[in-house]
RNA sequence: GGGCCCGUAGCUCAAUUGGUUAGAGCAGAGCGCUCAUAACGCUUUGGUUGGGGGUUCGAGUCCCUCCGGGCCUACCA
């Protein structure tokens, strides 16, 4: 039994998430967490939310709330929603937690005391009205190039020029519109990156085995100009994890706080604490996934991310980490993802565009959405959803395969078999030639799911579940019955089995389906199918079955109509 | 501007890393079956691999160039 710790992208506090930020990450990773619980392995599968930073800020104004109440809201409503998902986390923490709090402000100290901390005095806009310093993007102004009146201060979206936010014509807070900017002058703390360049270089190089996604971004940012850059890991806000040396205070920084995509990896390792001490549990318990010195060596740490993610995960936090000089555990293997588009463009949290995840439960159980982003993750590209990729996909795969196979074969037992597993007769050739056709099938399922190559997994089940109804087909019990039951009961008493078997491998990609289709059956042995011949006799002859409800109903063209013109603005 | 990724059948994607005649699913066409959610099975039509050039015995794969899409470019997260 192996020991593996599962990490997703923490999603960001600042609204309900779009379905592409589901699949980019928590998804996957919970695909991944599944599957490795069903073949037996210990798994730690840890997720939260990231709180920090000014959007949280400004998106706590918004709601007319203090931050610290709008983000517990909105943590206790992305939580139903993971649920309601099916996400399946160990623990699902908040970046803002005192644990968090505590080891950021711990590792920050070490690093310090490591020497790889810098004190930086630089000048920033300041808006009089807004009462804070504005990070580049939320300065406006006519861009210098272009004449473009809402030029960023850090981009002109227009022409693409780059900009500093003093370069602005007529520069105004993107936040209040206010004109009353000033630079003034503010201290910050910068991670030393560049003293730990040749470390993490070496380390990247070690991973050959990485997604190609994952190392190009990582090497770009390590070999690019003059190489990886220090970075500055403190911000002028009041939410946040204050800037402390360990438990110390830090001269000169009172009243800033740490960079929230300093503190936010961290919340990883938080997260196992708060994991156990949520139970009164010992630390001794999170620490044997995270402490290489407390047995966490032969742990494996898999990440699931998007790409815009990758730098921090590559780079920011194995620099935090390699830097604290303490034996933390680094990652092993990182799965990242391009981008999912929404109907020709692009999903978009702050212009409300796309399918979110409260949305999609208002119209579908989990499993419908579950089976076809899994089934298009965008690994090797960007990928698309339209909703006739989305309906002829679940109809075919979901109701016509899956759903029918489980239907007839119930169907079939109840009115010829009195819903009981029939008995006699003895496997033939076309039962050796299917166990073959499955063995191999799952081999190469397993071997997929296990490199995470989710696309493919996704296909070599969907393979396996159209092989039942090949069999089905051939052996024709419905036929058998009337001259020969005894060939009628051996094909039905495997199709049953094979039902069980389905909702065994099943339950990564669906799993409130394959728990109906086990209830339906009357059991509750979701052994993995290692050895199919004895899989396929797990459900013994008199063994009574029921005809479960319709295990997926298909999507009407009315429906994807409906649908389609109720998604196609925007949410208010 | 720079870097990276992508472009394969009407649609969604493969192609053992340069090796036979580029494969699946869906959609389309035909046949079969009647247990089943108008479902299932079998057969079958679709390709100048974005354009052009090059290297090679051999290129979807490597190089150059052009076109198109996307991401990043360190103060959004």
């Amino acid at each position: 039994m192996d020991r593996i710790l599962i990490t997703s992208a923490i999603p960001y506090i600042n609204g309900i998430k779009h379905l592409g930020n589901l699949v980019g990450s928590q998804l996957p990773a919970d695909l991944y967490a599944r599957y490795m619980r069903a073949r037996g392995h210990e798994v730690l599968f840890l997720c939260a939310t990231d709180e920090h930073g000014t959007p949280a800020e400004l998106a706590a104004d918004r709601a007319g709330k203090p931050v610290a109440e709008y983000c517990a809201e909105m943590w206790a409503i992305q939580k139903e929603l993971a649920d309601g998902f099916g996400l399946s986390f160990d623990k699902y923490g908040r970046s803002s937690s005192a644990q968090n709090h505590r080891l950021t402000q711990h590792l920050a100290g070490r690093l310090a005391e490591a020497g790889l901390i810098e004190e930086v005095t630089e000048n920033q806009l300041y808006s009089g009205t807004d009462g804070r310093f504005l990070p580049d993007r939320y300065v406006e102004g006519t861009c210098p190039e272009c004449g473009y009146e809402r030029a960023r201060g850090d981009q002109c979206e227009n022409c693409t020029k780059q900009l500093d936010p003093i370069d602005l014509i007529e520069p105004r807070s993107a936040i209040s519109g206010s004109t009353d900017l000033e630079m003034r002058e503010t201290k910050h703390l910068y991670l030393k990156q560049r003293n730990l360049r040749q470390q993490l270089s070496d380390w990247i190089d070690s991973k050959t085995d990485w997604p190609i996604l994952t190392t190009s971004i990582a090497r770009k940012w390590l070999d690019d100009g003059d190489g990886l850059q220090d970075r500055g890991i403190t911000r002028d806000l009041d939410w946040g994890v204050p800037v402390m040396r360990g438990d110390k205070p830090w001269p000169g920084m009172e009243g800033k706080v740490f960079y929230v995509w300093f503190d936010a990896p961290i919340e990883y390792i938080a997260c196992a604490k708060e994991w156990t001490d949520g139970r009164g549990a010992e630390d001794a318990e999170w620490e044997r996934w995270w402490r290489t010195d407390k047995g966490a060596d032969d742990v494996r740490y898999v990440q699931f991310m998007g790409k815009d993610n990758v730098p921090f995960h590559t780079l920011s936090f194995p620099a935090t980490i390699i830097g604290s000089g303490e034996p933390w555990k680094l990652v092993d293997y990182i799965k990242s993802f391009n981008y999912l588009n929404y109907d020709g463009g692009q999903f978009s949290t702050s212009l409300g565009r796309g399918v979110f995840m409260d949305q999609a439960l208002d119209i579908l159980p989990a499993d419908y959405w579950r089976w076809w982003l899994l089934s298009h993750a965008p690994e090797s590209s960007d990928s698309e959803f339209t909703w006739d990729n989305f309906q002829a996909s679940v109809n075919k795969d979901l109701a016509d395969v899956l759903g029918n196979f489980v239907s007839r074969v119930t169907k079939f037992c109840r009115s010829r078999f009195g819903g009981t597993v029939p008995s006699g007769g003895t496997p033939g050739p076309g039962e050796e030639a299917l166990i073959a056709r499955l063995e191999a099938g799952l081999k190469a399922y397993e071997t997929h799911m296990e490199a995470i190559e989710i696309r493919k997994s996704a296909a070599e089940l969907r393979a396996l579940w159209t092989a039942g109804n090949e069999y089905l087909q051939a052996a024709a019990p419905w036929t058998a019955y009337g001259k020969d039951p005894d060939r009628a009961a051996v094909a039905v008493r495997l199709a049953l089995n094979l039902i069980r078997i389905y909702a065994v491998i099943s339950a990564p990609f669906i799993p409130d389906a394959s728990a109906r289709m086990l209830d339906a059956l009357n059991s509750s042995d979701t052994a993995w199918p290692s050895e199919m011949g004895d899989a396929l006799a797990v459900l013994q002859p008199g063994h009574a079955i029921e005809v479960p409800d319709m295990l997926f109903r298909k999507i009407t063209d009315d429906e994807r109509e409906t649908w389609r013109a109720q998604f196609a603005g925007t949410r208010d």
